[in-house]
RNA sequence: GGCGCUGUAGCCAAGUGGUAAGGCAGAGGUCUGCAAAACCUCCAUUCACCGGUUCGAAUCCGGUCAGCGCCUCCA
C-alpha cells in the first residue's frame, strides 16, 4: 500500500502523490526565535524527520524547507502589541538580529541533539522582505488588499474560500467577536499583510507605503512559494497554526493567482503532566533541560511512541518507561553488532523470517499515516525474535542482514540509534584501559570464589556509570546508557 | 457563545465494523556464584456511561458525564 497521509484540507486520509514524480516538496513552519525552544517545539520537527527520512528511502529526492520567523510575529492580539523579537531585544539589550541568533542556533542545536536533520533550507523572514512586498502588491492589484495608514490589509470578504482549511465560516467568526476591531481595519477578520512602523519600531524597513514591517503570515507564503514553487507538496505545522496562520497563508498566496500546497500536515500539542506547556503559567520543560538530565533520543522514542495526531502526555513515568523501552531496542542492536564481529558465516531461517515480517509491518505501519507507534511496535516484534534466534548462534549473512534493517529502519527511518549511542567506550582510551584493568582483576576474584571482592568492583563501577554484564564470553561493559 | 477533539489494563499507547497491537511497571519460572541482559508463562470476557443500527461495534448513530484544544500569541 502507498503511503497514504492525513490531509487537513480534505479531512481524511489520501495517497501522498508528488506532483512531480520522483520529487518532493515539504514546508514546515518553524518557530519564532525569541526564546528558548521547549519540549513542544521539538514534537513538529521529528515528526516531519521522521516523514522526509521515509520519504528518502522510497528513492524520492526531498526539498525540506523550514523557516525561522525573525520579525512581524506580534505579542498581543492580531494587529496590535509589540514585536515578539523586538521587546525581546529591549529586555535582553541586544540588537533584534542578535535575539534572531542566538535562538535561530539554540533550536537547531536543540534539533541536533534530537537527532533532527536540518533543513535543506532554512529561510529567515528578513532575509525575504522583497518576496513579501512583492506578493502584497500582487494582492493590492487583484483587488484583494488595501493600503491603510501606511498599513496593507488582506482583504478577508474579497475572498471567499477564505476558511476552507479550519473549517470556519464568518458567521463562526461573528460569534466568537473575540476579534479586537482596528479602526483602519473594513472588517475585523482582516489581517496585516504589511505594518505601518511607529517611530519606536527597532526593525523597519522602507516599502511602497512607507517604512514598516511585513505582517506574520505573509512570510511562509512568499518563502514557501519562492523556493517549492507553485502547487507544492505539502505544508505543515502544529496544530494551533491550522488557524489562522495557515488560512491566512492560503489566502494570500491562492488570492494572488499562486496555487499552494497541495497537502496539509499538523501535529498535536505535547502535554506536560495533563497541562498545556505555556509560558505564562510556567507549565513547560525546556529542551536544554531535558537533554542536561536525559539522553535526548530517550526522548524523541517517547514522542515517536504516540501518534502525531493525538495529544500526547509527558511526564517523568513516562519518560522512565520511554528509556527503559528504548534501552530494550538499543540492547539487541547492539548485540547484533557485537556479534557480527566473530559469527562464522550462515544463515538462520528464523531471523530470516523475522526480518520479513519486520520490513513488511514497518512499511504498513509507516504508509497509514506514519504510524510511528506500530513502527516501534514492530520493531519491539522483531527483537523479541531476534533475542531468541541469538541464543542460537545465527551465522554472518543473517546478521549482517539484521544490522542493515535495523540501521535502516531504527536509525535510517526513525532516527533513533545515532552513531554516538552505539559507542560503547565513550571515553576513550584510558577509560577503555582502566576498565579492562578492573575486570580483569575481578575476573581473576571470581574465579577464585572471592565474590565480596568482584561484587564490590562491579558496585562500584556501576556508581561511577559503568555497566557489567557477565556473559559466556566473559565481562561486558558499557557507560551508562 | 461558536467550532472541534479525546475518554482503551497500575502508567503510556495502537487499533475506526469481524471478535482487544506494543512498551513500561508487576507476578512466577529458566539462565547466573549473585546480579545484569535475555528467554518462557501470567497480567483488559473488555474499550467513560446509557440507548440504537447490525448476523456482528472499542470501532457507526443519538444522548449523558468527564477532560482538552481552537476561536487572541502559541509547536
Amino acid at each position: 500500500m502507498p503511503l497514504q497521509i492525513y490531509n487537513t484540507l480534505t479531512r481524511r486520509k489520501e495517497e501522498f502523490v508528488p506532483g512531480t514524480p520522483g520529487y518532493v516538496g515539504i514546508y514546515v513552519c518553524g518557530p519564532t526565535v525569541y526564546g528558548d525552544p521547549h519540549l513542544g517545539h521539538a514534537r513538529g520537527p521529528i515528526t516531519y524527520d521522521v516523514l522526509r527520512r521515509w520519504l528518502r528511502r522510497q528513492g524520492l529526492r526531498v526539498r525540506f524547507v523550514s523557516n525561522i520567523t525573525d520579525v512581524g510575529h506580534l505579542v498581543d492580539d492580531a494587529d496590535e502589541g509589540e514585536d515578539k523579537i523586538a521587546r525581546r531585544a529591549k529586555l535582553e539589550q541586544l540588537e533584534p538580529m542578535e535575539v534572531a541568533e542566538k535562538y535561530t542556533w539554540s533550536y537547531f542545536d536543540e534539533l541536533a541533539a534530537l537527532n533532527v536533520l536540518r533543513p535543506d533550507i532554512a529561510p529567515r523572514a528578513t532575509g525575504h522582505i522583497l518576496e513579501q512586498q512583492a506578493l502584497t502588491q500582487e494582492l493590492i492589484a487583484k483587488g484583494h488588499a488595501y493600503e491603510a495608514n501606511g498599513s496593507v490589509y488582506f482583504s478577508v470578504n474579497s475572498w471567499p474560500q477564505y476558511g476552507k482549511l479550519s473549517g470556519r465560516t464568518p458567521e463562526d467568526e461573528e460569534a466568537g467577536a473575540r476579534v479586537e476591531v482596528r479602526e483602519e481595519k473594513r472588517d475585523p477578520r482582516d489581517f496585516a499583510l504589511w505594518k505601518r512602523a511607529n517611530p519606536e519600531h527597532l526593525m523597519r524597513w522602507p516599502s511602497p507605503w512607507g517604512v514598516g514591517f511585513p505582517g506574520w503570515h505573509i512570510e511562509c507564503s512568499a518563502m514557501s512559494l519562492k523556493y517549492l514553487g507553485e502547487g507544492f507538496d505539502l505544508h505543515a505545522g502544529g496544530i494551533d497554526l491550522q488557524f489562522p496562520h495557515h488560512e491566512a497563508e492560503i489566502a494570500q498566496a491562492e488570492a494572488a493567482g499562486h496555487a499552494f500546497a497541495r497537502y496539509w500536515m499538523h501535529h498535536n500539542h505535547v502535554l506536560l503532566n495533563g497541562q498545556k506547556m505555556a509560558k505564562s503559567t510556567g507549565n513547560l520543560v525546556l529542551l536544554s533541560q531535558l537533554r542536561g538530565k536525559h539522553e535526548p533520543m530517550y526522548v524523541r522514542f517517547y514522542l515517536l511512541q504516540a501518534h502525531y495526531r493525538s495529544v500526547l502526555d509527558f511526564t517523568d513515568e513516562g519518560l522512565e518507561a520511554a528509556k527503559n523501552g528504548y534501552l530494550r531496542l538499543l540492547n539487541a542492536y547492539r548485540e547484533v553488532h557485537h556479534r557480527l564481529q566473530a559469527a562464522p558465516s550462515g544463515h538462520h531461517a528464523g531471523l530470516e523470517a523475522a526480518l520479513d515480517i519486520l520490513e513488511r509491518d514497518f512499511e504498513t505501519a509507516l504508509n497509514d499515516d506514519l504510524n510511528t507507534p506500530q513502527a516501534i511496535a514492530a520493531l519491539f516484534a522483531f527483537v523479541t525474535e531476534l533475542n531468541r534466534a541469538l541464543a542460537e548462534r545465527p551465522g554472518r549473512e543473517s546478521l549482517a542482514r539484521a544490522e542493515r534493517v535495523f540501521t535502516e529502519l531504527g536509525e535510517g527511518v526513525l532516527g533513533l540509534f545515532p552513531a554516538r549511542v552505539l559507542e560503547h567506550q565513550l571515553g576513550g582510551e584510558l577509560l577503555e584501559g582502566l576498565v579492562q584493568m578492573l575486570l580483569s582483576v575481578r575476573e581473576e576474584a571470581r574465579q577464585n570464589r572471592n565474590f565480596k571482592l568482584s561484587d564490590a568492583i562491579r558496585d562500584r563501577l556501576i556508581e561511577l556509570g559503568v555497566q557489567v554484564e557477565d556473559t559466556r564470553e566473559g565481562p561486558k561493559w558499557k557507560v551508562g546508557a
